[in-house]
DNA sequence: GATGAATGAGCATTCATTCAT
DNA sequence: TATGAATGAATGCTCATTCAT
């Protein structure tokens, strides 16, 4: 067997993983359910991943793995004012966050609950980067006179809070901005639109004042 | 034994239930853990609440019970303006939100897990009739040339976002806010303390634009 | 359900998981084959014993308690010679092992693999306890000039040895001693009486050397 | 690879199955912890000795070939007196089994669990060929008239037994008689020395009568 | 000859719930 | 009303073994 399918296979199971742990949480999916819907074999998912502990472990850092650098990158970027960088951040995260709004799902349900400290650690450390991150292009603003005095960390909150709130109440913001449900692609498109905007203007408003 | 220790017993039961449910989510918490906590026979949860499933459910019905009429109250009051009716909602929902944080972390995480229909229509139709509040008294902002065009709805998920954001993720702000996890009132009170102040600052901003 | 009923339960379950044990172990039985055995549902084992392991304690502890006191008794009888003593605990031992051959067969068998430093321990601990309290008739002996110095220790290995030797290759020696295996019952007379004379006329010969 | 080379790896793994059999009994030896110790891959054991239970039988026949014909000579020996011979056989049955104890160990662990009747026919073949020698020796000495009418068989059973429960009680011994665990080789000698004079002491008044 | 991948069967244990009392 | 006893179903996981390469 190629390395290519191997991969493929664990990949695949990390995907059907994320699909039920988003749907029915962690501990209301079991490893049956996932090799089922896998199509492979009960014990492959103790073969490959050890344990179900450590499958959410591994699906973890899979998805954390490749936006590890860009925000970094943009935080030193010199050639942008730090109100485009502003910009940049929120389209970043409001896409991220929705293309992978299973996987933030998740990362939402299983924050306070997770058992292991390893998995609570890893969680808290990537959140604290990444708001570090943005901290420090808010400061560089503060400092150059573009932004206004605000609470820094309460904004990030505000940020982060606003997308989750929509991805985790589908139901009720699907109702309310009369989306259709079952059609995902254009419930993902306008939904990203409207908070992009939203964002933008909000914090505008806020950081700016106009 | 009276209605009132009868009563007492069930109320007991539940505040238990709100604990661990938080703490180790619904699928976590086994109805062993529940009547060991809540010092009750095993049988006795079954025996007064039918099934784990229904004694969410009256949980939820429990916690929403009491909070039904106010926010009704306040939409209608005719000698506020709209803007001391918004100031008036941030610090009931923060206050209310902090106050009852357990029990909004278990609505959250598990508003996506819920498997009984029931109850997931149960939340949707409070959130709904919350919001449609909410969205009134703005509404009537916007009518009275107050406030500025918004996207009504993304600022609702604002307000609730932010709050619930920094509920959930206890552990990043506690840090980045260098606030001692140890001492629980003090950290009640200085987290509601910040958000009151950010929201209204930020919702000024954004809706009135000052 | 009467109290007898419920410990005839937990009994009953005791001796089929000590019959089970003698035949193929500790880990060659699963807690299924007791439960099956015992004609009682799977998930009673864990609930009348917490575990697998546990139910073995319990097991050590039973089949000892009721055999605490009797050696201590004997060797502070002052009426009896020291070879009277000795002439008892022989027949005491053998009996007394014969009987609970089966016991003593998951004694010997898992005594050096046991997990649980807890049973160790408590085995470790009885046996120390028998032990000492044969050294001491012994020593009676000695210092009365009846018994020759002989190796204390190893005498107690042998006495001790001889019989768990004949219990534990049974099938070799009743093919040696030519006894029918099938009747369990003539077997078992046979042994003892062969077993007590030999221990007998041995350890006359090394200890008062006649 | 060479033939050396294999059969050293066969032997490796031999040795490695014989220390874990004898330290968690055969059941309680998973062939992952053989492959894992023996540092060979989980499947090589399945392809050298097609399966555990073949393993085991292996063991057992690697132990016993080097020791078939050398007390079939010594029992035909006509140089030395009969006596004379079973000195021989303590020295010869104590070294053995103590360098070979953990061999030894799983024999008497395993003899009654053992779930192959092709194993148990091997071993209790193997134990009726030795005792039948010793027999013969015995039988001898008591036709010369040097020997007293005793029990053979139960003889038989005190010399083997008593080695089999020192090795087998080591804990218990070893605090008994005042030796430190830690030192391996220090207990192997004392032991050995000590063994081989008691059994001479024993027999010696046993079969003698001094 | 040697091995990584895979698997069906089985493991001990825990689950929410029911029932006789 | 209250509860100890009981249970069928499910849990996560490990087992010895096989097989394609």
């Amino acid at each position: 067997m190629s390395t290519t399918e191997k991969t493929d296979k664990r990949e695949h199971i990390l995907l059907v993983a994320e699909e039920l742990f988003a749907g029915k949480g962690f501990d209301g999916t079991s490893v049956r359910d996932i090799a089922h819907l896998a199509g492979v074999n009960l014990a492959m998912i103790s073969y490959y991943f050890g344990s179900k502990e450590n499958l959410l472990k591994e699906l973890i850092e899979y998805r954390f793995s490749y936006t590890v650098s860009l925000l970094e990158e943009k935080s030193n970027d010199q050639l942008q004012s730090p109100w485009e960088k502003i910009e940049w951040i929120i389209d970043f995260y409001v896409e991220r966050i929705i293309n992978n709004r299973r996987f933030h799902s998740i990362m939402s349900q299983e924050y306070n609950t997770a058992r292991s400290s390893e998995i609570k650690e890893l969680i808290t450390s990537i959140k604290m980067q990444n708001l570090e991150r943005i901290k420090k292009i808010i400061a560089e603003g503060q400092r150059k006179g573009v932004f206004r005095k605000i609470d820094v960390e309460m904004t990030l909150a505000t940020m982060m809070g606003t997308i989750t709130q929509v991805i985790n109440s589908k139901n009720v913001y699907c109702v309310l901005l009369r989306i259709d449900t079952t059609d995902e692609k254009e419930y993902q498109e306008k939904i990203t639109q409207r908070l992009k905007t939203h964002l933008r203007e909000l914090l505008q408003a806020h950081l700016i004042g106009k």
